[in-house]
DNA sequence: CTGATTTCCTGGCGGC
DNA sequence: TGCCGCCAGGAAATCA
């Protein structure tokens, strides 16, 4: 479930927690989540310390001295618990209380400050690399990768261009991490309707507006989750933080048989399945 | 090449 | 109450 969006959010939680910490200890619980851990994962990182973080696509990427970056992805149930070092024994009072780690946390990083970073993930659909910062671009994980929705290589036509001749509709190919990244099938749906087009649009068909339309819903959908993302992040953020999952509402996904939030639309959210996924439209407002 | 389907994994929930 | 089956979903593999 974490889209991109998610991911920004996540990353604007940990990068100040992290950058200019060292990864004092490095645990892993289970030698694979999605895919094997890298060869040497915990020695590789151990004692590094970390000297920036970005994200790409829903990869975050932690980039260490030494030259090697760490990239996550959080997969659909992956979540990064923050958990704050405990209190000096001075200003500890009674017997100590052990509080059991998230279920499911299969990483652990424990930086310099005494900072615990846990990666917890139960369906296991993450997966963690180590690769050298300086060629990232070529890196299996991202040489495929379309450009970044709120960037500047992404645009209507640019989006005319992805799908000339396309006859998938047009929802497939907003899920393609080739066309665009970081649009998951919650957003697809979202930016479609923002857009006014149908999901099963041929995306060939679409016209020069249209794409433009979408490009611009695309860029708004994100954009607003974003915003909402970093709200939640100062609700919860600087105790203990769990993140990877936000409450955000949205105007048509798993919203089937409400009705259409367009004022004087009067229409009724309907949920298909296309290529084994849900999707959510309004039949009055999406042609 | 394109597009559709399957696979991975586990918690949660509907239905009986 | 208990259990079975299905669904959720990112991305890659596989199939037609």
């Amino acid at each position: 479930m974490p889209e991109l969006p998610e991911v920004e959010t996540v990353l604007r939680g940990i990068a100040p927690r992290m950058i200019g910490r060292r990864l004092a200890e490095v645990e892993a619980r289970r030698p694979d989540l999605r895919r094997p851990l890298p060869a040497g994962f915990v020695q590789r990182l151990t004692g590094r310390a970390v000297i920036a973080a970005d994200r790409r696509a829903k990869y975050l990427r932690l980039h260490l001295e030494g030259g090697e970056t760490l990239i996550v992805h959080l997969g659909m149930s992956g979540r990064l618990v923050i958990e704050d070092a405990p209190p000096p024994v001075a200003f500890h009072h009674g017997p100590s209380i052990a509080v059991a780690d998230a279920p499911h946390t299969h990483v652990v990083f424990r930086l310099d400050d005494g900072t615990r970073i846990l990666f917890a993930d139960p369906r296991r659909f993450g997966l963690m690399d180590i690769a050298a910062t300086d060629d990232l671009d070529a890196h299996d994980l991202f040489a495929h990768l379309g450009p970044e929705p709120l960037g500047n290589g992404f645009s209507g036509p640019y989006l005319a261009r992805a799908f000339e001749g396309r006859r998938a509709p047009v929802k497939a190919l907003l899920l393609d991490q080739r066309v665009v990244v970081g649009v998951g099938n919650i957003y697809a749906s979202e930016s479609l309707f923002e857009a006014g087009i149908h999901p099963a649009r041929a995306a060939g068909t679409l016209s020069a507006e249209d794409c433009d339309r979408l490009a611009a819903a695309v860029r708004a959908t994100l954009d607003r989750a974003i915003t909402a993302g970093g709200s939640t992040l100062r609700d919860f953020v600087g105790a203990s933080g769990e993140l990877g999952y936000f409450q955000h509402s949205f105007r048509v996904y798993d919203r089937a048989d409400a009705p259409c939030s367009r004022e004087g639309c009067g229409g009724t959210i309907e949920r298909v399945v296309q290529s084994n996924r849900a999707t959510y439209f309004c039949s009055r407002c999406q042609a």
